[in-house]
DNA sequence: GATGAATGAGTCTTCATTCAT
DNA sequence: CATGAATGAAGACTCATTCAT
């Protein structure tokens, strides 16, 4: 056979590459990151161990990559809601987004909130995911600022907060039975109170 | 000589017991349940690794007995305050008392919430903080209806997962940058509007 | 109290270990020497661990005392038939008792085989148990002497060896299933057949 | 450079299976499956404990393979004498082949009656051990049926009796200062007289 | 690029034995 | 004589990682 061109290789270097990444998102999402073993990712992913460290440096890398897939995901979510000018369709775009992802995309929760409250997996995936939630409190603030209500800041740690406490209530507390819809419309009236409030 | 009567072995076993328990506690608290061995909760504790299965029969019968321990200590905390006639201070009350636990006693909650996140560390331990958390939504609820307000149950889940979802900025997202303090006392002016507003 | 005489703390001691070693006894003939835990001893005679010590210097020690209990017993049992004239009753009674032995007294047995067959348990039980049964032979081997059958040491071995595979079989292969009565029987007229040969 | 091809792999596979499977054999042998550590197995293999459980999922599963090794040797020593159409011919040489193999393959008894004896090990194995010997007393039983031998099937367990009963004071009773080779004469003789005497 | 055999430190747990009282 | 708390070595098993091919 002819030798493979660089391109070539590039190519099948993505497709392992994509494949690895998600066999561990698919194990660390429903099992969790603690209980799933390398090999049974390699398993899940059809390839052998080795290859694995052929891509990744350590089970912690492919964590740390898998975690920043997710954030490009969700970026890619919001990508058009960011555009929105009009500062209060925006706050309701954001949190109708906010649920639609913990209702259909529930495996960016579940894997992400059980290492957030792990110490000892690693740090570096720790302080990437505290920064890139923190973003979405700052989001919310310059909205809160853009309507100006009373206090921005305060007014906009406590959505955060909410709509955290409501992934955290519906994924891990109550599960099946959390009332999510019921709830969501529950927050938007409140959110629109607040603002008229104004 | 003649043996230690019963009363002082039960002295003893108490003293072993609660040693063993805090050690455990601290460390499950600081490095998370799945990240401590029983080998550090016995160095930590200062005995040998063999006398933890004196006093418990596996690692996880010790998470069991700390999660009780916890449980009861906040029963405790909150056992005056259920007794209040008027529900409005009750619930103001109960929302400081709140904060008060996860700001001093963080280990309560860094303790609690790696597990609830976890699947398969126990079912037994799962169920039970699940019920028990559970429970303060109905408490809440209870005072909502008290006061008349329109939708209890929503309102109850509302603030459930408000709570919770500072606990889990405040302790494992943004940690010590996070205003605890500002936002309780936010929390609180935002509930008196929701009551007086009815 | 008036001290104790030393004929009191005697009988106190007797009656201690033949506790501990009737609890012995009965959990190494139902679970085997190897699955019992001086723990199970001491809480089956109900004294404390530590208490064992007193009286055996070890584990090991605790089966051997044992072993000599069974032998005395067996030879107990044995003790009348030995005194026999009739070298053709003899044998018959001796079969008989074996038979009656391993029937009756599977404790015997289901204590004493599975320490034969195993190395590493004691060097001292072994030899005692190896010497012990090796006497049978020699019993077997006068009678047929006495009988003037031809071979009488051969004869000897290949009774001993019947007997012993057939409580094998019976105790440890086949079990319920095997009809222990009916091989007594066999082999009493097969005996009759070898002697009447003469 | 390119990987092994997978009928290396296969070869490397068989070579480290044999190995271990050696190791525990002698290990089994001479001192007992209770007695034998997998870290000592290891060690005689010269092999990392880790790699056994790439061949066995436990220590169990090393034993049933061996056991079931045996019992294959043990089928092909058999083979060939089970097509003899003389009976008589036949059972001399079923005795005198099972003489053999507790002369010259001690490790086959001295691996399999101790776990025979023993409950707990491993009720599989016990099964499969119990219901393999049994068989023999089935193949003792259809010969002497096909010699017109009285009572077939009590002779058959007779025999079966006699040779195991041979072979426990031969391996573990008596062990060096048995006589094998007379026993089994004399036996053989024995059976003669049975055979022609009906 | 890809394979999977091999490593070995680490995990939880058990248990005979000691010893202060 | 009697107690049972305490010890610590040893047990089976797991798994992230390496490396020769």
């Amino acid at each position: 056979m002819s030798p493979r061109t660089s391109k070539q290789f590039e190519a099948i270097r993505a497709r392992s590459r994509e494949k690895i990444l998600n066999a561990a998102m698919e194990a660390f999402a429903t099992k969790g990151y603690q209980h799933v073993s390398v090999s049974q990712i390699a398993a899940r992913a059809g390839v052998a161990k080795g290859l694995l460290y052929n891509y990744f440096s350590s089970k912690e890398d492919m964590l740390l990559a898998i975690v920043e897939l997710i954030m490009q995901d969700i970026f890619s979510y919001m990508g058009g809601i960011l555009q929105e000018p009009d500062p209060e369709k925006k706050l309701e775009q954001l949190i109708r987004i906010s649920f639609q992802l913990f209702r259909e995309k529930r495996e960016f929760y579940t894997t992400i909130m059980p290492i957030l409250t792990q110490r000892g997996i690693s740090e570096k995936v720790h302080n990437q995911l505290s920064r890139f939630l923190g973003e979405f409190v700052s989001v919310f603030e310059g909205i809160y600022g853009a309507l100006g209500v009373a206090n921005p800041r305060m007014e906009a740690y406590l959505l955060g907060a909410l709509i955290d406490g409501v992934a955290w209530h519906y994924l891990f507390l109550f599960e099946a039975d959390y009332p999510v819809d019921e709830v969501e419309a529950h927050i938007l009236s409140h959110i629109k109170s607040i603002i008229h409030h104004t």
